[in-house]
DNA sequence: GATATTCTCAATCTATAGATTTAGTACATG
DNA sequence: CATGTACTAAATCTATAGATTGAGAATATC
């Protein structure tokens, strides 16, 4: 049987010529990748894929206009095969997870050796997940860093424990969009009645509005319950 | 100055009598770890961890009664230095994600090498995180999924992309709870020129007044977008 | 150069939100 | 049974929100 394996189409996505021209010189050092073109926005970079449909994106996320995330996002969302690897100058541990959350299948700083970006290719192609160990150590700072804060706001002094369960079901209301007469219709109760549990509540979360109470409420965990699981 | 390394105090939290007898061996092996310890439940390693403060805690997760996501998402709550490492029978993304949601700083397999648990722990206690590329990617699928089924619910159509730059700025000062005045003077523009935008911004959501708008914005991924940064 | 969009603002009007005071009922607790 | 709290409600008032119309300036598009 001969060995025939076909080209991996790849799509290389930055704002940068002189960029491109270089990441491209260096795939095609690699045999079994064909560049299939080039995109420096977002928009553009969408409409290649929907034309042409490459195996994998080496993208840029730090594009002019829209950036490369949304782009991201959009192309995983119609539902092809494509992966993604993003190609950035930036370690932030906010950009990382923000890009591994929209569905990039790969994170590697252009600092890095081109070794490193080959291997990435390859790993994600292969359908696993490539991110080298000081960038998972960053995604996940800022992943464990977000359940700290939330269970942070949760504890503390919630203004929200002060509500009379009364209040809490006129919260409830509010935050999903009511206006008084709505409220009083669902609580069978008159409107002026609404009014005064929610002054009461605005006393109590020390806010002057029901868009801030409602904010309130929302940033700090009103409503919600954890998940317990069976563990095996 | 002469060269005095404090060993690194280990706890072995396993409800298998031999498997701590084993990884205690194992870890003995090296120099510059102490076992100070081991517990068998859940709420015996929280005491624990109280009473005598250990480096490192290498735990099971599957243990009777409480598990140990548990054990350790309480004793990070008491904001002290411990570090998790977490050895598992078992690779379901699912418990590999809830396990760094809780705040591991490690997980690997029982059936891993002892190469690799140590070289885990050396990580681990630097301040790093360690996953292997196999864990790393099974966590991945699963975090990646979790978003994917909420975009699909969000996404369709985003009337939010139907908005100009200067709406969603104002948008983005009603979701901080401002009122038209304070909007006003944070754009530095009239009161009226805000009630255009924010009634433009109505009719292009289809709401009815601020609080709707601000739910829709922050249901539909609002916010979310890339602050735009330079580039180098 | 005509057209469309965006951003700006005024003026006016109505509707709703929110503040405040007072008060009746129910219920629990000491 | 006196006291405190929660829930209900009315009345009244002011402040803010929101709808609508019209219009000038800037910029981009064709």
């Amino acid at each position: 049987m001969r060995e025939f394996k076909r080209k991996t189409r790849v799509l290389l996505v930055d704002d940068n010529n002189d960029h491109v021209k270089g990441i491209k010189e260096l795939i095609l050092l690699e045999t079994g990748y064909d560049v299939i073109g080039s995109a420096s926005s977002a928009n553009s970079a969408v409409n290649f894929v929907k034309k042409y449909n490459p195996d994998l994106v080496v993208m840029d996320i730090n594009l002019p206009e829209k950036d490369g995330l949304q782009a991201i996002q959009e192309i995983n969302r119609l539902g092809l095969e494509t992966k993604f690897l993003v190609l950035s100058g930036y370690d932030d541990p906010d950009l990382i997870y923000r890009a591994m959350k929209v569905g990039a299948k790969g994170y590697i700083l252009k600092t890095m050796s081109s070794a490193q970006l080959v291997h990435g290719m390859e790993e994600v192609l292969n359908g696993k997940v490539y991110l080298p160990a000081v960038l998972t150590s960053k995604f996940f700072d800022y992943f464990q860093q977000s359940f700290r804060e939330e269970s942070a706001a949760n504890d503390e002094e919630n203004l929200l424990s002060y509500l009379t369960s009364r209040e809490e079901e006129v919260l409830g209301l509010l935050t999903k969009g009511n206006n008084y007469k709505g409220i009083a219709n669902q609580l069978f109760i008159s409107e002026t009645t609404v009014k005064t549990h929610v002054n009461n509540i605005f006393q109590k979360l020390q806010v002057n509005d029901r868009t801030q109470a409602v904010l309130y409420a929302l940033n700090n965990g009103f409503g919600k319950k954890i998940k317990a699981k069976m563990s095996a």
